[in-house]
DNA sequence: AGCACAATAT
DNA sequence: AATATTGTGC
């Protein structure tokens, strides 16, 4: 009963981004880098680009040919940004820089031969993705919390299994650590503050994405399988109902490297379908639209260094190219 | 064959 | 350090 356990939920729901903030607008840029990225060697083939309001379909499919990460200033071309809709007026001033781009994007579009050792960027875990991780672990259960139902609950599109496997894993060593601490800790307790920021963490600089999260207390609580059944998201999926409000969409953002921090370019945006329609028939597993409505406007919950406006810390040690999961409008 | 997981590589 | 990739067992 700890009121902390029915309030801990409270606290976490209000920090989750309201619909609003996720999505202003849908507007559906892809970069033939990513698009080649996720279509080609995609393990997973979920591509379900859907605009939640008109489904425009948007078949990103147009394999446009994508140039290896250099570490030479090449920007990634922003192309492919279809103003299918006039009416949704550009609200990218984000990084209206958008000119620079370099290269090209007719040339190998009805090419066969996209693939080619192909990397998919690396995935970046901003604390907005990792909170969807968080939300769907918590909501399956330690048990049940394996890669392959994580990625689907997320349902974050160009997700993969292995990318939640990799996170995964280093969050369970992250929860080892806090056990650890917490446990013996006493006193602070593991309540961490949503707002607060959890205050035990081992260490503060190596952790600072998880510490952006609550960790549900059942984590750290190994001997206590089920008691409860919170139920963080709402039931999800696989009810094909309609609705006015649009999930949370990720958009898909390449850091530069080299390139002045702040910069991040969204390229893309990955969304949940709605009420999945059509869809091609590989997606059948992620047409599900986990998320409902997790209210409150998302705040900076910045610990020690509240990430509201640092996003992607992506490191571009050796230049490249980074692809960040984001919900639009975070910014 | 696919998945989870740990170990290892970048 | 953060992710990706590989290796192993189921």
């Amino acid at each position: 009963m700890r009121e902390e356990d029915s309030n801990w939920f409270s606290r976490w729901e209000e920090e989750l981004p309201s619909p609003e903030e996720l999505m202003p607008l849908s507007q559906t840029l892809i970069t033939p880098d990513l698009a080649l990225a996720f279509d080609i060697r995609n393990p997973n083939p979920n591509n379900s680009n859907n605009n939640n309001t008109i489904s425009n379909n948007n078949n990103n499919n147009s394999p446009t040919h994508y140039h290896h990460q250099q570490t030479g200033s090449v920007p990634v071309n922003p192309l492919g940004n279809t103003t299918t809709s006039a009416s949704t007026p550009p609200p990218q001033p984000n990084s209206a820089e958008f000119g620079a781009d370099s290269a090209e994007l007719g040339s190998g579009a009805a090419g066969e031969e996209p693939a080619r050792t192909l990397k998919r960027p690396r995935l970046v875990w901003t604390p907005q993705l990792h909170k969807r991780f968080v939300d769907a672990v918590a909501h399956l259960g330690i048990k049940n919390a394996v890669p392959k139902t994580i990625m689907q609950l997320m349902s974050v599109d160009g997700l993969t299994r292995e990318n939640v496997a990799s996170h995964l894993q280093k969050y369970r060593l992250y929860l080892k650590r806090m056990q650890g601490v917490s446990a013996g800790g006493g006193g602070s307790g593991p309540a961490n503050g949503a707002g607060g920021l959890a205050a035990a963490s081992a260490d503060p600089a190596t952790d600072h994405l998880f510490a952006s999260s609550p960790v549900p207390p059942h984590f750290l609580h190994p001997g206590r399988p089920n008691s409860d059944h919170f139920l963080p998201f709402v039931q999800v999926a696989a009810l094909p109902h309609h609705h006015h409000h649009h999930p949370q969409q990720m958009v898909a953002t390449v850091a530069h490297p080299q390139l002045q921090p702040p910069f991040h370019r969204q390229v893309a945006h990955f969304g949940s379908p709605p009420n999945g329609q059509f869809e091609h028939p590989f997606l059948s597993t992620r047409q599900s639209q986990p998320v409902h409505r997790m209210g409150a406007p998302l705040h900076n919950q910045g610990p020690g260094g509240g990430y509201g406006e640092d996003l992607e810390l992506a490191n571009g040690a050796g230049g490249r190219k980074v692809l960040t999961l984001f919900p639009t409008g975070d910014d």
